[in-house]
DNA sequence: ATTGTTTGCGAAACCGTTTGCGGTGGATAA
DNA sequence: TTATCCACCGCAAACGGTTTCGCAAACAAT
């Protein structure tokens, strides 16, 4: 491997490697002649800095480092690609681990992290952390710490969450509006607290004449079991709490041989690509884990710029109207 | 930020650095009393060494980049899933950077992967990638490249792709073997390399007897308008060539109310995912990213053991039934 | 001629780790 | 007693950059 270094550059030109490096930043020290000496030389030869050499001389590092359960997930890709995006803008560089909720993995990745000296972290914890002393140490290194989606139940960490209770609310609004009778509502798993929160808020804001059938389910395949046996007690609307559940709820309807809208009504809580794929499209509330991306960078730049306000941020959601719910 | 360094280390221990390094490592020079002496205190301070330093001074790096149009891909993200896994295996890091499918993006990935001084490169060419210098380049590095899926039409390159050819041809034979009578084929974009292999082995495999209908969209709305059309004309069976195509075509059968598999018979060529999201379930040719990721990464790991041999690889495809084809 | 200022560049320290080599003190052998 | 050996440890160079400091020459001002 014959890698370009400035000590090779120096030497064929005959001059110092001080000057080298100081005439390809345009250092006002020195003079244009050099300058365009050196530059020519180093275009040839495709200089390229060493980036562990820089980090190691500024102490620092233009780094990120993410981490998500699973990337193969629509909510946590589009996350990735905005923060990525956001990334590029501002010169950072992202590396993206997942931990396959594995608190063991977990672990690793933040060893691995700190081993590289990652100047701020975004992290979706895995749905079995239970101890956030991990995440803790890297704040006590003042490497700040952006929890996003599924975050620790403690006080002074910086969180960005979708709006779960007034996500909730709306697709409740949304079916009162509608004037239906009798709601299917599939949520998932009941200790999620993420359960917890869209369910009260939509018990809370059903109307109360309107019957609504509760169920849980962990899985896509839960769902589409549950769904199909309840869909024998006629419910005008199915509502699904995600999108795993939704896919699960539209087998399970199509099995039925039911037609959307006209036999039943459907209204999901979604990222928004899985409404897309359906005849008519799925009417959701939009969780978009690209906005939330984006707030979650721009969180990380707050606490980059200094601030220590810590802060605590949901995206508010949007009706997407898409035929399914008449 | 306070960060932990050997210098730090060994100045409360009063001993030099050398010596903590070594006992860090389990150096047989270093007595047992100042082992467990240096390893609590680095325990106790969390010790972690810098990783910048530590690639600096080996002029190595166990960093692996890969670059794909988008994660936000069902192919894509899980060939990154399948090589993140191996690469945490082997102790090796992943960067991940995504092109979208802009070439110029592409090229400033490529720059940033030079100047971390990765150790091996996975790509997927961006759509509009006509020259591949800065690839050339890498190799000119020694510095593996390993291209997947979306390959350049150049020799001497690392390739592994799905198998293009035998998923069209076992498609088609598979449909060969119902009795068809009639079938719309939706392909995609003419000038793709891969649109072009998958119709000629699909149209020389198909029987002769059978009605074949091709059309072509370049996009899931166009996939959905064409099908919508050339279903008036009633065909017994949809191929579609990927899973862009089916999300369309499913669309347009949806609405034209046709049941799945009674009224037509629906088979595709997938990476596994959205085929799942229906009932019943669309049959379809997997070409797994998650086994050409494992192909790639092992093809990668005979690069670096030093292999000069140039692999092109491909992985077979097998038909997965779903009940759509019947 | 003396002093001051500017221009252009090099020496060297530094970032944190690794490692070859050499040195010290004590035990053992001759 | 002296030579040898081993166990244990420190010095210093090296990786590839950035940056502070200083220095020499050229030029201007006094």
């Amino acid at each position: 491997m014959l890698t370009i270094t400035l000590k090779k550059i120096s030497e064929t030109l005959g001059i110092s490697i001080s000057t080298v490096s100081r005439a390809l930043k345009n250092h006002p020290d020195i003079s244009e002649k050099t300058k365009t000496k050196v530059k020519e030389l180093a275009n040839a030869l495709d200089y390229e800095p060493n980036v562990n050499a820089v980090n190691l001389r500024a102490s620092k590092n233009n780094l990120f480092g993410i981490i998500v359960p699973s990337i193969s997930n629509f909510f946590y890709d589009s996350f990735i690609s905005a923060v990525e995006e956001d990334c590029r803008k501002s010169n950072y560089a992202l590396m993206i681990l997942q931990s396959g909720d594995d608190v063991q993995i977990e672990n690793d990745n933040i060893k691995l992290f700190r081993q590289s000296r990652i100047c701020g972290l975004f992290v979706c914890i895995s749905k079995d952390t239970k101890t956030f002393e991990p995440f803790l140490k890297l704040k006590a290194l003042d490497i700040p710490v952006i929890f996003f989606d599924k975050v620790p139940d403690i006080d002074n960490c910086n969180k960005v969450c979708v709006a779960d209770v007034s996500s909730a609310t709306i697709a409740a609004n949304a079916i009162n509006k509608k004037n239906k009778q009798h709601v299917l509502a599939v949520f998932g798993n009941t200790e999620l607290s993420i359960t917890k929160k869209r369910l009260a808020a939509f018990t809370s804001t059903l109307n109360k004449e309107i019957v609504l059938n509760i169920q849980h389910a962990g899985s896509t395949a839960e769902a589409e079991e549950v769904t199909s046996k309840q869909l024998l007690s006629k419910p005008d609307t199915v509502f699904c709490m995600s999108d795993e559940i939704l896919v699960g709820s539209l087998k399970a309807i199509q099995k039925a041989d039911l037609a959307i809208p006209k036999d039943v009504s459907v209204i999901s809580i979604s990222n928004g690509f899985i409404p897309t794929l359906y005849h008519p499209q799925i009417s959701y509330v939009e969780t978009s884990g690209y906005k939330l991306g984006k707030l979650a960078f721009s969180s990380m730049m707050a606490c980059m710029a200094g601030s220590t306000f810590v802060q605590d941020l949901t995206i508010e959601s949007i009706l997407v109207d898409g035929g399914s719910l008449i």
